[in-house]
This record gives C-alpha cells, sequence and structure tokens, in this order.
RNA sequence: AGCCCUGUAGCCCAACCGGAAGAGGCACCAGAUUUAGGAUCUGGAUAGUGUCAGUUCGAAUCUGACCAGGGUUACCA
C-alpha cells in the first residue's frame, strides 16, 4: 500500500457499507427490539432543492453523523434515518414552467441528493428512508388529519378526545356539561333539542368543536404563487419563497385548532433541552398575556358594549378614550352623521394600507373620532371612541381601552389629538412628557381602588367585574389557529368530500378509512383554474363514490372532493415516527417501535425552523399522545441548531474607467491598490487559492471581464484577491460544492474540516483555506501505521510491543478530551485534540498496536472511510469498526507525581517550585517562603496572606 | 425598539467552577530534503483578550455601562 489514497479507499468502503447494509438498525416490531439502550439522532427532515448540497449542508449532519456513530461505540441502540421533505413549491414552479411532473422532478432531486450524502460516509440506515410525496407515506399524513378531524379538545380533562364524547354529552346534557375550545359563534343547546336535530345539522353542529375545522378566515394569499400563506411563510409583507406580494384576504380555508394546545406548548418549553433563544421565539410566537376582559357600553345604548382586553386592567379610572381597529364591527353604527365623512375616509385609507405599508410606518400618528361615546364601568364617566390603525382587529377584541399616562401609544395618540393625561399611580413621574407604566406605589384618582397597590387593585376590580358580568380574568394568546389549505397541485389531497343534504346544505365529510391513501390526481396543467379553483379542479372524472357503491340514480357518489392540498409543514410534523416502522401498512408506527424508540434524543438542524416546523410538530405530537398513539408529550429531548455557513466571497479589482469600450480592462492586486478607484469584482471561488487568483482560469471563466485584459500582480508575480463574508449564493460566484472538497480531499478531510471551523451553533463563514491542515493530519495519521520507504512504497509497521507510559499517557488525554468534546458538542475542539495526539505519538514514533487501535476506534466517529481501513489492516474484521466499543478512559495513566506551581508575588509569577501533587498547603506555603526568590522580593516584610490552590497556583500577598 | 449570540495574533479558533494568555490549524519567514514544483521534516516571529468601570490576592472568564458585528421579533393593548 502506497500513500493513503483517498479516492479508493473512501470509495471501497462507501460500497462495503452498502453492500453489507452496515448502518442497519434493528428493532424488530416484536419488541424484543434489544437490550441496549436506545438513542434517536435526527436531522430535520431535508426539501431536495435542485441545486443540491452546498458546503454549508452537511454541517449539522456531519454533527449528527459522529454522534450517532459515538453511540454505538458506546453500546447504543442508534436510530439515524435520513428521509425527504418531498412536497412544495419549488418542484411545482418548475412544473408550471416546464411541464413536467413534480413527482419526476423530486425524483431526480432526490436521486442526487441521495449521492452526495453517500460520498460522505453518513451512517444512515437507508432501508428507512421514507418521503412525504409517496402515497405510501401520506396515506399516514391523511390518517392523522382525519384523527384531528374526529376529535375535539376537553378543557376539563385538558386534553384532545374523540368527538364520541362530545355526542355523548350532547345527547345528555347538551352543551351545559362542555367545556370544549371551539369557535366563538358556537350555539348552545339542551340534550332535548340535540336529540330532536337532523343527522346534517348534529354534523353541522360538530363542525365548531372539531381540531380541524373549515373557517372563513383573513388569509395572507399570495397571488404570484396563487396560494394562501401561513404566518411563519410571510416576512416582510412578502412571501417567504420568492418574495411575491401577499395581501389579505377572505377566504374558506381548512384551519388546525393549534391555540388549544397554546398553553401546553408554553408550558412544555421548560421540559426539554432546547436553546434559549428557540424557546423564547416560540414563547413570543405563542404571545400569552394574563389580564381582563372589561365591557364599556355605549352612551346612547346601555344594551350594546364594547369589550376590551387589557393586561393592565388597574389602570382603568385613567382611561381618557377608547380605540377601535378600523375594522371593527360596531364602526358603522358609532359613527355619527357629522363624523361619517371623515370615518369613512379614514377607514377606506386604512383598507387601501398594505400591511407592509403598517409596518413600514410605525411613526406616524393617525386616527379619527367617531362622535360616539361609552361610558366607563367604574366611574360612569364618558368615554369617546376614536378609531386608529395602530390597533389591530386580529389580537383580542379588536378594541383598547387607552391609557395615556401609562401606556406610550396611548400617550403619543392622546398628546397628538389633545386627549386628557390622568395620573393614576403616586408614583407615576412626568407623564406630561412621556407615559410611565409603573406598577410601583398606591392609586390615586382612582375610585373604589384609590390607596391599594398594584396586587390588590387587579384582585379588587376583576371581582367586582365577575359579580356585575361586566368583565373577568381572562388569558389572550397571540397565536392564531394555523391555516391548513393550500391552493396547489403538489401536497397532499385533503381526505374530505362535500355532501349536500336534502335542503340543500353543503357540509364537509371524511371520506372512509379504507380509502386511505387518496391519491393525488393526474392534471393536464399546474395551474388554479379560470375560475380561480386550485390545480386539483383540472383532474378529470375526479369525485368520492364510497364503497360500497351507492346508487347514482338517488344522487350519491360522485360527490365533490376537497380541492386545496396540505401545506407543506402536514408531512413533516410527524415523520420521526415513521422511521420507527417505515414499512408498516397498518399503522403509522407500531405500538412497539413507538414504546421502543419514543422520542427522539438529538435533534439536529437550523434554527429558522423556530416557530414553523418545531412548533406545529409539537402540537400533533401532543395531539397525538393525547389520542393514545404516542407515548411522550414532547418529540424532541435536546435541539441543536448548527451555525449558518457563511460564503466567503472574492473579488477582483478592476480600475474604473477601464474595461469600457475600447479601452481594455485592468485589473490590480489588493495591495497594488494604492488609492486608485477600483470596482470590486466577484470572482469564482473555486479559481482562487490561499486568496490568490489563478488568472488563467479566470480568463477562461469569465472572458466577458477578462478577455484581454491587464493584470497588474504583486511584485512576486500573485494577484491577490479581497475577501468578504457573504450570503453562500450563486450570484456571488462563492459556492463551493462538497463534492469538489471530497474529491480533492477526500470525505473523512471534509469532515474534520466542517467540524474544525469552529464551534458548531456559531454561523461562520466557509473558507477553504483552512482544509490544508486537516489533510495533513489524515496523512500524518496514516504514516503512524504505514512508512514511506525511499522507494516511493509503503510498509506496515505496527508492533505488538507494550506500549510505554508516555505513549498511554496520551492516548488516555485524548480519549478523555474527545469523550468530553462529544458529550458537550463541540467538535471543533475534539479535532485539535486529534493532531495533539498525532503530534505527539509521531515525535515519540509510537508505533505500538495496543495504542493506535484505540485511537483509530477514537477517531472513527469523525473519519469513518480511513478508520475502517486501518481497522482491518490491524486485523479485525473488516467493516466492524463501527460496531466495536469505544476506549475506556483510565485516570490511572494521567496521574502526575509532582506540579510545577507558578509562585506569584502580588499576582505576578516570580519563579516556579516543583511540588509532589499530594503535599499539603501548610508544607508549601512554608517552603515557597523559604524560597530565595521569594525572600528577595519579601525583602524581609511578613506576607499579608498566602493563597495555595492546590495544582494550579501559589500567590503571596505583600 | 426589545430579546439572544459573538468580539483573544494577519486569519479560523483554544483556555473547565476566576489561577502563568496559546492547545490546534491556515498564512508568513528560515533551514533540511528534492532536478524543479509539490509533498515532507525541523525551527521561528506575531496578540495581552472591543472600550470603560467594578468585584477579587488574582479577571479573557463574574457584574454594570458603552461600542461593533450577526440573528430574531416587531404597534399584541
Amino acid at each position: 500500500m502506497a500513500d493513503y489514497n483517498h479516492r479508493e479507499t473512501e470509495q471501497k468502503w462507501q460500497r462495503f457499507w452498502d453492500e453489507n447494509q452496515t448502518y442497519r438498525t434493528t428493532t424488530d416490531a416484536a419488541g424484543q427490539a434489544s437490550s441496549k439502550p436506545k438513542f434517536y439522532v435526527l436531522d430535520m427532515f431535508p426539501y431536495p432543492s435542485g441545486a443540491g448540497l452546498h458546503v454549508g449542508h452537511p454541517l449539522g449532519y456531519i454533527a449528527s453523523d459522529i454522534v450517532s456513530r459515538y453511540k454505538r461505540l458506546k453500546g447504543f441502540n442508534v436510530l439515524h434515518p435520513m428521509g425527504f421533505d418531498s412536497f412544495g413549491l419549488p418542484a411545482e414552479q418548475y412544473a408550471i414552467q416546464t411541464g413536467q411532473h413534480p413527482a419526476i422532478t423530486t425524483e431526480n432531486n432526490i436521486a442526487t441528493y441521495i449521492k452526495q450524502l453517500k460520498q460522505i460516509g453518513f451512517s444512515y440506515d437507508w432501508s428507512r428512508e421514507v418521503r412525504t410525496s409517496d402515497p405510501s407515506y401520506y396515506k399516514w399524513t391523511q390518517w392523522i388529519f382525519m384523527e384531528l378531524f374526529n376529535s375535539w379538545y376537553n378543557k376539563d380533562t385538558d386534553r384532545a378526545e374523540p368527538i364520541s364524547t362530545l355526542l355523548e354529552k350532547f345527547a345528555t346534557n347538551g352543551t351545559t356539561d362542555v367545556n370544549a375550545v371551539c369557535d366563538a359563534d358556537t350555539p348552545a343547546f339542551t340534550a332535548a333539542e340535540w336529540n330532536n336535530l337532523s343527522a346534517t345539522e348534529r354534523h353541522a353542529i360538530t363542525l365548531h368543536y372539531r381540531l380541524t375545522y373549515l373557517a372563513d378566515a383573513v388569509v395572507n394569499w399570495c397571488p404570484a404563487l396563487g396560494t394562501v400563506l401561513a404566518n411563519d411563510e410571510v416576512k416582510d409583507g412578502v412571501s417567504e419563497r420568492g418574495g411575491y406580494p401577499v395581501e389579505q384576504k377572505k377566504m374558506r380555508q381548512w384551519m388546525m385548532r393549534i391555540t388549544a394546545y397554546a398553553d401546553r406548548l408554553l408550558t412544555g418549553l421548560d421540559t426539554i433541552d432546547w436553546s434559549e433563544s428557540i424557546k423564547e421565539q416560540q414563547r413570543n410566537w405563542i404571545g400569552k398575556s394574563v389580564g381582563a376582559s372589561v365591557k364599556f357600553a355605549l352612551e346612547t345604548d346601555a344594551a350594546t358594549s364594547i369589550e376590551v382586553f387589557t393586561t393592565r386592567v388597574d389602570t382603568i379610572y385613567g382611561v381618557t378614550f377608547m380605540v377601535l381597529a378600523p375594522e371593527h364591527e360596531l364602526v358603522g353604527s358609532l359613527t355619527t352623521p357629522e363624523q361619517r365623512d371623515a370615518v369613512e375616509a379614514y377607514v377606506n385609507a386604512a383598507k387601501l394600507r398594505s400591511e407592509r405599508d403598517r409596518m413600514s410606518d410605525v411613526k406616524t400618528v393617525s386616527g379619527v373620532f367617531t362622535g360616539s361615546y361609552c361610558l366607563n364601568p367604574f366611574s360612569g364617566e364618558k368615554v369617546p371612541i376614536w378609531l386608529a390603525d395602530y390597533v389591530l382587529a386580529g389580537y383580542g377584541t379588536g378594541a383598547v381601552m387607552a391609557v395615556p399616562s401609562g401606556d406610550q401609544r396611548d400617550w403619543t395618540f392622546a398628546t397628538h389629538f389633545g386627549l386628557p393625561i390622568v395620573a393614576i399611580l403616586d408614583t407615576q413621574k412626568d407623564v406630561d412628557t412621556q407615559a410611565d407604566n409603573t406598577k410601583e406605589g398606591r392609586y390615586i384618582n382612582s375610585g373604589i381602588i384609590n390607596g391599594m397597590t398594584y396586587k390588590e387593585a387587579t384582585a379588587t376590580l376583576i371581582a367586582w367585574l365577575e359579580e356585575r358580568g361586566l368583565g373577568s380574568a381572562r388569558v389572550n394568546y397571540r397565536m392564531r389557529d394555523a391555516v391548513f389549505s393550500r391552493q396547489r397541485y403538489w401536497g397532499e389531497p385533503v381526505p374530505v368530500y362535500f355532501k349536500a343534504d336534502a335542503n340543500g346544505t353543503v357540509l364537509p365529510y371524511l371520506i372512509d378509512e379504507s380509502e386511505l391513501p387518496l391519491e393525488l390526481p393526474a392534471v393536464d396543467k399546474y395551474l388554479p383554474t379560470e375560475t380561480g379553483e386550485p390545480p386539483l379542479a383540472r383532474a378529470e372524472g375526479w369525485k368520492y363514490n364510497p364503497t360500497p357503491n351507492p346508487s347514482p340514480s338517488q344522487g350519491e357518489g360522485n360527490y365533490e372532493y376537497e380541492l386545496s392540498t396540505m401545506p407543506g409543514w402536514a408531512g413533516s410534523s410527524w415523520y420521526w415516527y415513521r422511521y420507527m416502522d417505515p414499512k408498516n401498512d397498518s399503522e403509522f408506527a407500531s405500538k412497539e417501535a413507538i414504546a421502543y424508540w419514543q422520542d427522539v434524543d438529538l435533534y439536529m438542524g437550523g434554527s429558522e425552523h423556530a416557530t414553523g416546523h418545531l412548533l406545529y410538530s409539537r402540537f400533533w405530537n401532543k395531539f397525538l399522545k393525547d389520542r393514545g398513539y404516542v407515548t411522550q408529550e414532547e418529540p424532541f429531548k435536546k435541539l441543536i441548531n448548527q451555525g449558518m455557513i457563511q460564503g466567503r466571497s472574492n473579488f477582483a479589482y478592476r480600475i474604473k474607467g477601464t474595461g469600457i469600450e475600447g479601452v481594455p480592462p485592468v485589473f490590480v492586486s489588493l495591495n497594488q491598490i494604492n488609492g486608485r478607484e477600483v470596482t470590486p469584482l466577484h470572482v469564482d471561488v473555486n479559481i482562487v487559492e490561499n486568496d490568490v487568483l489563478d488568472i488563467e482560469a479566470f480568463k477562461k471563466q469569465r472572458p466577458d471581464l477578462a478577455d484581454g485584459a491587464e493584470f497588474i500582480t504583486e511584485p512576486d508575480g500573485k494577484y491577490v484577491v479581497g475577501a468578504e463574508v457573504e450570503k453562500m449564493s450563486k450570484s456571488k460566484y462563492n459556492v463551493v460544492n462538497p463534492d469538489t472538497v471530497v474529491e480533492r480531499y477526500g470525505a473523512d478531510v471534509l469532515r474534520l474540516y466542517e467540524m474544525f471551523l469552529g464551534p458548531l451553533e456559531q454561523a461562520k463563514p466557509w473558507n477553504t483555506n483552512g482544509i490544508d491542515g486537516t489533510f495533513r493530519f489524515i496523512r500524518k495519521f496514516w504514516r503512524l501505521f504505514y512508512e514511506e520507504k525511499a522507494d516511493g512504497t509503503s510498509k506496515w509497521v505496527v508492533t505488538d510491543e507494550a506500549p510505554a507510559p508516555a505513549e498511554l499517557k496520551i492516548l488516555h488525554k485524548t480519549i478523555k478530551k474527545v469523550q468530553e468534546d462529544i458529550d458537550n458538542y463541540s467538535f471543533n475542539t475534539s479535532v485539535s485534540a486529534f493532531m495533539v495526539c498525532v503530534n505527539e505519538l509521531s515525535t515519540l514514533k509510537c508505533r505500538k498496536r495496543a495504542v493506535l487501535q484505540d485511537l483509530v476506534l477514537l477517531l472513527s466517529p469523525f473519519a469513518p472511510h480511513i478508520t475502517e481501513e486501518l481497522w482491518a489492516a490491524l486485523g479485525n474484521e473488516p467493516g466492524t469498526v463501527s460496531s466495536a466499543s469505544f476506549p475506556v478512559f483510565d485516570p490511572k495513566f494521567l496521574v502526575e507525581d509532582a506540579f510545577e506551581y507558578p509562585i506569584q508575588i502580588n499576582g505576578k509569577v516570580r519563579t516556579t517550585i516543583s511540588f509532589a501533587t499530594d503535599r499539603a498547603a501548610s508544607e508549601i506555603e512554608q517552603e515557597v517562603l523559604a524560597n530565595d526568590v521569594v525572600q528577595k522580593w519579601l525583602e524581609g516584610k511578613t506576607p499579608k496572606k498566602v493563597v495555595v490552590v492546590p495544582k494550579r497556583i501559589v500567590n503571596v500577598v505583600l
């Protein structure tokens, strides 16, 4: 064997692993899975985009693969799968442009992905691969949808229950005992009333309770994409994908009652090991506010009142005006004839302002008086009612009791329109210059709460309100129910059809479970129809005919299916269970498999899913738990967000005034610019090495820029480029493809180098400059085993000699460090620990099998190919390095007899003295003070204090 | 505007519960080897930890304020 050949070796082992299914995880459904403890390592579901992987994508995969391999060596039964979230917009957009079926595009993209992933040597159990767009997978996504449809949320038991328990309650006691999360306009009725209803009437009522339901919702409609978007798919008023404008539109949509779980989604965060920033983002998204709702009756109509939500009911005596959202339903009836023109103008202007305008313009104060008044329930004072667009129709009740002395927005509004400002706490300061939202002090100008503290006042006011039916304590959430419909083709069909009863009322019904999966039909085009219906309306003859066959003569059958499809997050909200039992055709995963694997121990992925996927998955998981299908309340115990890998762009500098009409371009090297006016132009980072440009390659690649160009180089003839960190993207010519790196340096080097770049969770730029270091490391490691001879051949030099203490010390120091680092997900430091180890063993010329074999095992999670090769060369069964045992750290090899103490005088090191590690501090102190150097510094004085820290330092304080 | 993360050699990064600022890598310089380049080996130089205070015998580490960069949310009553 000559010098290490990574191409040959890596391909050999990748083939071996494939053929021998080395990483196949066996959990047999019988439950006797394995006596080993389980460990589930999961990477976030990738969407297989057409561009393939760039060098930033594998970062998290490498880290999770290291953990997987490490845990296997540590005796765990590891589940480490990979699959594809393969429904989605890009394939569909491509289909619209080219007419190619998205399934074909998706298939091709996945093939590229798998090829790239396999090249990096990941230990995925590919036999468990799943794809959300596969009918055998989405059968179960549809099944879960059906379960949601067949469930309601019982607030008394605080969990989801089958709809049957609700029907029982209706039949025995009507709505009296029902404490459910349901629509706002749900009617109340008695058991007798219920029992007299027709089947369709009953069905209509249950629709108010189901965890997925149809509603006319104001949605984010994106005309360019032809679909609605969830709130988390809209960024800055434009679509996250594509950046198209989004407008508000009322449409009939399937909704998910995630708000039923708001509180559990919030409290569950305290039980999981996720980064504080992600948890905080989820908390903000859920947006729980504890407060009260209060009714303000109208001055002219005591029967009608405006309800507000407030978190500071204690400030109610400071209310000097009321503000409604321009969309508020009472606006019309509240407006007096004198104000009508002004109000209408304002409401219309607000309607025209897009979400985006509103957001970009938060400074301008605007509003209009309706002319009407309501009454403060406590003081009975007249409160003028205004409209302003700083009040959001969608939050709380769309109305705010304005307390200018305590709330800055109210203060700004009051000041602008000359409304009164009344202080209500004796500690409030300068309410003439700004609002003061303190809760300290005692109330003034405040009727029944004068002299009370915040706590006393709040309790008193709420009790008073509840007694009179004028309000109550209330919790409000910012989070809304999630829109579940997408007017798209490439997604899961919703297993619902619509049927009219004798009176012509059309209601949704689930298809029969035996008919799952409801497969996506073929269509002639992937666009909405001319009448604006979703693409599925184009499917010829796509109608529901329940089995056994209905009689069409009676008007049965040929029912319309739901034409919208599910959103991207549907398939990814439960996929980790499918990996547990991916081929199961009778359940989404067997009870035994779920009981064994339970939950994900380590979840690796980007933080961009903070409020989308990670919230929806927790929601569905809680639902499945409630219904008894899964065992854990939270799906992902530990979450790590790998940092984004940014691009590092390179620039060539063209002197201004050159490269235009007849003037040939002149490029000047970075250090030769000397204040000249230059235009920086991106150059492909792949033709730059250590910031030196390959001029010939540049000319060839960009004749448009460099044809006939002159290059002013450094004195040594090199053209040095500039560099800047930017997002990795094609347009910036800074994309580095992992395939290129693997070809040149090998997968092991890529893996090591990606980890070596820096802390996993930190964002960092990709810079190929440093990769030579890890490349040298791998070869140096190889040379511990094979020595190169003068004639260029290599010789196996490992011996069976007993290792020396110094060698064992190096080994065990490394075992300890690597183990601790992996446990802390600090992979950059373990790579350098390996470098130290190999450097030290090389210096000692250590060839001992007892040391080197353990080192091979230690390194195998990071560099699986070379270690597999050496493991076999050491005489072990080929292909078994991943099923061996991790070397055991033994502290006895690290024991030191003596420690060289730095001796400080007043914090400055003046000398060092060696002491046995078991010397008592008092003895050390005496000897230190007797030391010549110390005596010299003492100058005969007695030290104030002597600090002796065992095995660290001695400090003599004068 | 709020919250979170990060500031250590030319660059990427280490330094545990405060204990001699440097482990590792890149780049750079010198030497050895080599026909040359590459590769390899040996040796070397460079920072006082973003700024200012505080706590301490002792601060890169803890606290506070500020500055810079990145992320995230955004009128939530």
